[in-house]
DNA sequence: CTGAATTAGTTTCATATGTAACTATTATGC
DNA sequence: GCATAATAGTTACATATGAAACTAATTCAG
């Protein structure tokens, strides 16, 4: 046969999955701190963020958690707002503004951060520890493919 | 230590990097259709439902694809708008209509297919057969075990 | 040095998406 | 049978997101 007929299998499309899988997790992470905290799924990524990795500038956050620079302007000026986050601009690149969480920022960090291992402990339950090591070790690969090919086209 | 410091690694952190790699994958596919056809993601999504599961009403498709009514609402809207998508009111339920692509909409689902086939057979490339069997075995059961967790909720 | 090109970040506008309210139709309790 | 509830789908509003234009500061070429 010189051309199967290729049928779409949705259920078994891997794009479709990742999608489905990805997007189960996020809202499910979305109500821990939604609700009690008052947080955008953005602006807890840049929490996350300056949580983690110290004094950051915007585009430093950026591009540590895969989003767009004007996303994070609007989830700093969230966060800024409601105390959060501190900015001091670089005495010597004014156009730059190192950012990192103030002590109210970091307190809600620190309670936020055990729900969320929790989930993700909750979540891996499934399978088991070679199972997840297994899992982690392909999707990594299954990233920076997908990067490759992207950067590719 | 009764309570060891938690540290949130976001770069290990499971939901962060499904997130990633359903974005990358997302874009990527998106690229495939939106120039040639113009397709938005969800009305493309729709037309993968239809051109897979025969007649379906609006609310069959949302449960296919993991959409919700609103959405899968619109697509029809603008796919009908463009002659792909053909409706028909069910005679023995007057609130429901069931859809199935036009001739238009086969002759363009044909055309896409191929292409989304050949990105997943790219992507999955990085993987060997047997790893790749693991990856979509691992992922259907976290799938799974993560819309347990969100309807336990 | 000085003007063109870069870079950081914000604002604007157009589009996408989710929640809730609404219409129309069918099912159910009494 | 009739009022009430439930279901399919659409519309309206409010919010989120992305692309592009814009401001301000810095770098670089000559």
């Amino acid at each position: 046969m010189p051309n199967a007929l290729q049928a779409l299998e949705l259920e078994k499309f891997l794009p479709y999955r990742l999608s489905v899988l990805a997007q189960l997790v996020s809202e499910s992470l979305h109500d821990l701190y939604t609700q009690p905290f008052g947080l955008s799924v953005t602006q807890w990524r840049v929490m996350a963020a300056l949580g983690r990795f110290a004094p950051l500038s915007a585009s430093d956050v950026g591009q540590r958690i895969v989003m767009d620079k004007v996303a994070v302007s609007r989830a700093v000026a969230g966060l800024m707002k409601r105390g959060l986050v501190e900015r001091a601009t670089d005495r010597s690149d004014r156009r730059r503004a190192s950012l990192k969480l103030s002590a109210r920022g970091r307190a809600m960090h620190a309670e936020i951060v055990p729900l969320a291992l929790g989930y993700e402990a909750r979540l891996y339950k499934v399978l088991a520890p070679d199972e997840r090591r297994s899992f982690d070790a392909l999707a990594d690969r299954l990233i920076a493919h997908a990067q490759a090919l992207r950067e590719a086209t």
